[in-house]
DNA sequence: AGGTACATATCGGCC
DNA sequence: GGCCGATGTGTACCT
């Protein structure tokens, strides 16, 4: 990885069009060629970038580059896309080079699987008599979250988020669409479930005739750790 | 802006859990105490962060951790959420401090915005006659980028893209659903408007009655002043 | 390889 | 500040 602090200004031409304007700025060189130029603020989202792959090319400025202070132009050419950054290096300040190595990436212990693993567990939250069939049940189109029965026997799709918006309603419409045309199961009633649901989403998928419920994480967190449950 | 390249492995505890093991990494401290842990490759993305508003406090390690190799702890939580990142550093390769003032920002063109304004002011490119009704029609469910009437005054609704995609026709599709079962709207016509659109969205389209249109956004400027918009 | 679903998303606009 | 839509989304997982 090489760390370069400059002078520069920047071009993009590709899915749109961007300018930085001359400033002082970190420049990210990775082993794979990608770019990386940050400023000192903002998210972890680069001002500008080049992912892999890519190319960089350091070059020459034209005469009138030079005129106007550029002392190198880098290039980055994306090799698949027409996707092009340039950047013009008026000074550079600080340049560094570090091996690094190959990294061993990331371990997650993620959000909704948890969640889903819970309400499996608790599926008497959405209402008295339901009973949990499967989680991750298999459709021609993908995997329903959990299918359940109500307290009649009759089924019910759950669609499960941690932040129900309106594309969790559509998923959650093509699902019960499919499931409805197999007799065996239909009809089938649709639960959206999550810690919070969105107003625009409630709205569609109560015009749809599927009904919102709102989880409490912690909470049902906190019956699964130690307290036993009621039956 | 500090830049250290350290040995060092790193948990994070906040909406999820997370751990990386022991590796050689950049460490991006920004100018408002907010980290970026990069590693030598994959895309913009870091492997892990904290974002501001946040503060970084440097500890010792504990007997165990030293014993263990750990060399300091960097410990940085976030001031609203309970968001915490702990790096635990082995060894430091490269040490730096930099200062970059403050970014003047991108300056982006070629966004929906832009084109929406341009459409709105030249809705005749959809037909003889058009009229404006307006940009950003409220329904319960959303904004309709444009609603404007045709030569007959009938109602027609707009969806904008940059890349018009199956996803666009299917937000279009919802917003038809709802307004025209307004009696003081419908019918209510669909128009499918992008700089490129998708075969498949464009069969789902025109399947649904949409009306799909191709602008030319180069030529769309060109019309608007004669002047270069941003830059 | 292509499509779908998820994400510690981030960012900007508007109410 | 919250809500909502767009993003040069990136990423993992599946067929």
């Amino acid at each position: 990885m090489r760390l370069v602090i400059a002078r520069c200004s920047v071009d993009y031409a590709g899915r749109l069009s961007a300018h930085l304007p001359l400033a002082t700025r970190l420049l990210m060189v990775k082993g794979d060629g990608s770019l990386l130029i940050h400023s000192d603020g903002g998210s972890y989202k680069p001002l500008n970038w080049m992912s892999p792959p890519c190319t960089l090319e350091v070059g020459v400025p034209d005469d009138d580059a030079r005129e106007a202070g550029v002392d190198a132009v880098w290039t980055v050419t994306h090799k698949k896309t027409a996707d092009r950054l340039t950047v013009s290096i008026h000074e550079v300040l600080h340049d560094s080079e570090h091996e690094l190595g190959v990294d061993p990436g990331l371990q997650k212990d993620g959000v909704e699987s948890h969640l889903q693993k819970l309400l499996a567990e608790q599926i008497e939250r959405l209402g008295d008599g339901y009973r949990l069939v499967r989680r991750e049940y298999m459709t021609a189109i993908g995997p329903v979250d959990i299918l359940a029965t109500d307290a009649d026997g009759a089924s019910v799709a759950v669609e499960l988020k941690r932040r129900g918006d309106i594309d969790g309603v559509e998923q959650l419409t093509r699902y019960l669409e499919l499931m409805n045309r197999d007799p065996l199961l239909a009809p089938v009633q649709g639960v959206f479930a999550a810690q919070e649901i969105k107003p625009q989403a409630r709205t569609l998928a109560e015009d749809r005739g599927i009904r919102c419920v709102v989880l409490d994480y912690d909470d049902m967190r906190g019956v699964d750790s130690g307290v036993p449950t009621l039956f």
